[in-house]
DNA sequence: TGTACATCAGTGAACGCGCGTTCACTGATGTAC
DNA sequence: TGTACATCAGTGAACGCGCGTTCACTGATGTAC
C-alpha cells in the first residue's frame, strides 16, 4: 500500500478535478470565456455545487488552473511539432512550429482566447505562475533560430539600423534570462512571434474572415516570408545533402 | 420652429444617448468588456433601469453601437494622424498610421478589447453593421500604399514566389471592392496590419512586458522594418526635395 | 394665443432567474495499533 | 485480522446578491387647429 502511494482516494480525487476542469473548458466554449459557472458544471456533474470547492478554493483559482492548462498546452503542442522535424533542418522546424501555432488556436480556439484575449471580468490571472508557461514559447523559438544556420548576410539587407535603446533593453533580458543569442535573433523571434500571432488572434476572433475569407494561404504565405527575411533557408533539399 | 427642426427632445435624447454610452465604456473600463450593467448605468445616471430601455431595445443593442463607436473612433484616430502628414510623403503616412495604431489602441484599451478580444459572453456582434467600419481601416493604409513610391524591386528580393492560389483570392478581393492596386500590395497591406496588431494586441493585453519590459522601443524598431521590407523610403529628406 | 390631443421620457414595483459561497452534517475511505 | 480513530468527499439548505426585462402608470414636451 506504502509503495502503491497513490491510494483510491487519490486517484478519484484527480479524475475529478480533471472532469470539473473538462466541463469548465466546455462551459466556456458553450457561453464564452465569462460563462464559466460553478453551479452549471456541478449541475453536469450531478453534484452539489458546494462540492466543488473541495477541489477549488473559488472560481478564480480554477480560472488560474485552466489558464496554466492552456499555456502547458500550447507549449506542449509547439514543442512536439518541432521535434517531429529532425534537428538538423532548423528552417522546417520554424515552419513547423508556426504552422502549429496557428493549428493549435483553430483547433482549440478557448483556450487561446483565455490566453491571450481579453481578460475576463474581475478576474485578474496569476501571472507569477503563468509567466514561465509563457516564457517556454519564446524559449522554443529562440533555440531552433540559434541552432539554425543563417544564410549569407545578404538577405538580411532590409534590416534598419537598431537603436542603441532597444539594443540595450534586448541585450538585458538576454543576460537576465541566461540566452545565449545575439541581439538581433532575439529581435527576430520576437517580431516572428507577435507578427504570426497578430494573424493567428485575428482570423481566430475572426476579423480577417470578413475582409479576405480563409486566411489559410495567407498564413502559409507569411511564414515562407518571414523565414525568407530572417535570412534562414527553407527550401527542402537545399539545406540537407 | 420647423427650420430649427432639432426640438428641445430631440437634443436632449441624444444627450442622454451619449450619457448612456460614455458610462458604459466606465463601466468596461472598471469591470471588464462584461462588466457592462444596465442597471448599474442607470444608478449612475439616477435614472431607474427601466428608463434604459426608450434608448436600446436591449442590452445586446447597446453592445453593438459600443463595437461600431469603438471602430468608428479608431479609424478616425488613423485618418487623422495620416492627414497630418503632406500627402506626398506615403512612408512617413505610413509611419503615422502605425505609431497612430498603437497609441489609440493603449490609450483606449477598453474600445480596443471590445473590438480584438474575445467577444463577449452570449454575445455576437452584428458583424452587419461592423464590417464596413473595419474595412476603412485597410482601406486607408491601402490608400496610402498605393500612393508611396516603391523603391527599385531589389529591395523585396526577399519576396517568395507567391502561390497561384493566394493570388488568385487577393485578385478576387481586389475585384470585389474594387480597389486599383496590384495583389502584392494587398498582401504587404494585409501582413502589415496583422503583424503590428501583433505587437499591439500582445501589449495591450500584457504578454510582452513580462517577456521583454517596455514594447516601445521594438515597436518602433518593427515600424522601420516593415518599411525597408516593404520597399518604401522613410529616412526624413530622402524623397522630399 | 389658447385649447385638445398625441407623443414620449421616466417611474416604481414586480417577475424570475442564476450566481458564488458558507455551514453543520453524514457516510465512506484510509491509517495506526 | 479487527477495532478505534482521523481524514476527507459529498449533501442540502440557506444567505445575500445583482441581473435583464416587462408593465401599467404619471407627467412633461410637442403639435394641430
Amino acid at each position: 500500500m506504502q509503495e502503491k502511494s497513490r491510494t483510491r482516494r487519490e486517484e478519484r480525487r484527480d479524475a475529478t478535478l480533471q472532469e470539473i476542469k473538462d466541463l469548465a473548458w466546455g462551459q466556456m466554449a458553450a457561453h464564452g470565456p465569462d460563462g464559466l459557472s460553478l453551479r452549471a458544471i456541478a449541475r453536469e456533474m450531478r453534484t452539489s455545487s458546494a462540492a466543488l470547492f473541495r477541489y477549488f478554493e473559488n472560481r478564480d483559482a480554477l480560472m488560474t488552473a485552466l489558464t496554466a492548462d492552456a499555456f502547458q498546452a500550447q507549449v506542449t503542442a509547439l514543442e512536439t511539432a518541432c521535434e517531429a522535424i529532425p534537428i538538423d533542418d532548423a528552417a522546417g522546424r520554424l515552419v513547423a512550429i508556426a504552422h502549429a501555432y496557428r493549428a493549435w488556436a483553430l483547433a482549440d480556439p478557448v483556450k487561446f482566447a483565455l490566453m491571450y484575449g481579453t481578460p475576463a471580468v474581475g478576474y485578474r490571472p496569476d501571472w507569477a505562475q503563468i509567466v514561465p508557461l509563457a516564457r517556454r514559447g519564446l524559449d522554443l523559438i529562440l533555440a531552433v533560430m540559434q541552432a539554425a544556420q543563417p544564410l549569407g548576410g545578404a538577405s538580411r539587407a532590409w534590416m534598419p539600423h537598431m537603436p542603441a535603446a532597444l539594443r540595450e533593453q534586448l541585450a538585458a533580458v538576454i543576460k537576465t534570462r541566461g540566452y545565449h543569442v545575439p541581439t538581433h535573433t532575439l529581435y527576430l523571434a520576437l517580431s516572428s512571434w507577435s507578427r504570426l500571432h497578430g494573424l493567428v488572434s485575428l482570423e481566430v476572433f475572426g476579423q480577417l474572415q470578413p475582409l479576405l475569407g480563409d486566411p489559410a494561404d495567407l498564413y502559409r504565405y507569411e511564414v515562407q516570408s518571414l523565414l525568407s527575411q530572417a535570412g534562414f533557408s527553407h527550401s527542402k533539399g537545399v539545406k540537407r545533402s
